[in-house]
DNA sequence: CCGGATTTATAGCCATTGCTAAAATACCCC
DNA sequence: GGGGTATTTTAGCAATGGCTATAAATCCGG
């Protein structure tokens, strides 16, 4: 009742179970073993065999999680305007972090914000992860200064942080219990923002 | 060497020591042992016999929070005008997330954003004390439409979830390393939402 | 139908988790 | 100085943490 070959194990759905218990309980709520149960492996050693440790494991959840929940992160840089790309990115973390098929919030905000010493290095990928995410916001707010959509003296760096303090906001609003159309009517207030050409 | 009568053991500086730790390492990044060797005190049940269980000391620790490192929010409402006290309130928060002091951030948010369900408790107390915090400004906002501060057609709730997610947002930002003066930037951004009179 | 490769499962490592009963100690008041 | 009280200590509970060595079981290629 043991072994085998590998059983082409579709690997790419246990790494969604485990994503959504990372992301209800934090890396460091979650234990091995409640990853296992959720992931339909039914012994440590095999989590560990097809995943890596702990660590390496939740580094590939969050690739999954960018590939999948939060997928729209990426294609919001493709609207055609930053404008544009600005409104799809907060719009759809309102409608991300409320899906009622996803737990609530952002795993890269949630997962481990305070964390014991032990878990300094997943608290410093995510801690990356974001930085990144708001590295991109401010190359695309580069780009249309350079396009003249923002005016010469807008400050990209300066509007990519505030943009992406509206995301975090939000993912701490959803994580509380805030409806969608709530974190929309967030977004539209936060839009209000947008420079105009004086 | 052991024992006696209660030695008029400093309790406040216990929990503010307590605070720290919580603060950065989160409620269940946190063990006794962190704890009893932060405090001064030698064992765990002396802690336990001084305040209660875990749960009940992170309660202790919150309120000792509120009453010192966050005291500037209760302080924020006491300003004149709405707007005066929005901007204190997050001009407060870009200072406390980031004083050398004390870990970064703030242990409302960090405490306890995602966890294993063991720790549920602590996450709806910190979930509770937020949704507290709000509605507080949303009084105070509605007292601002009262006395013809905002216009009529201002809307205090969404008006308050705004600049809550703003608070919450630079919470994030402070944990992730942005600077002092880049989250005082954001307020000023964040500010220009400020509804005018039409 | 067997040998070799591979993955399972069993068992257990050592440390720590939050928490507590019982015993030992030190203090204050009389 | 003795009695009573309060506290600290020692020791340990049952459970779990992440992780791994060993061994059993299964499949494939031949």
């Amino acid at each position: 009742m043991a072994g085998g070959r590998p059983r082409t194990f579709d690997s790419e759905a246990a790494l969604d179970r485990a994503l959504e218990v990372f992301w209800r309980q934090g890396y460091e709520g979650t234990a091995i073993s409640d990853l296992t149960k959720a992931m339909g492996i039914n012994n440590a050693p095999s989590l560990y065999n097809a995943f890596g440790n702990k660590e390496q494991l939740f580094s590939k959840v969050l690739d999954r999680y960018a590939d999948g929940p939060a997928r729209y992160i990426r294609e919001a840089f493709d609207q055609p305007t930053a404008r544009g790309a600005v409104e799809a990115l907060l719009h759809g973390a309102a409608d991300a972090t409320t899906d009622p098929d996803h737990p609530r919030g952002c795993i890269t905000v949630q997962g481990a914000l305070a964390c014991s010493p032990g878990a300094q290095t997943a608290r410093e990928e995510l801690t990356a992860r974001r930085a990144a995410g708001e590295a991109g916001l401010r190359a695309r707010l580069e780009r249309a200064v350079d396009t003249k959509e923002l005016p010469a003296d807008a400050d990209p760096a300066g509007l990519a942080r505030y943009f992406t303090t509206i995301y975090q906001g939000i993912a701490v609003q959803a994580a509380g219990g805030a409806t969608r159309e709530q974190l929309h009517q967030i977004v539209d207030t936060a839009m209000t923002a947008w420079p105009s050409r004086a």
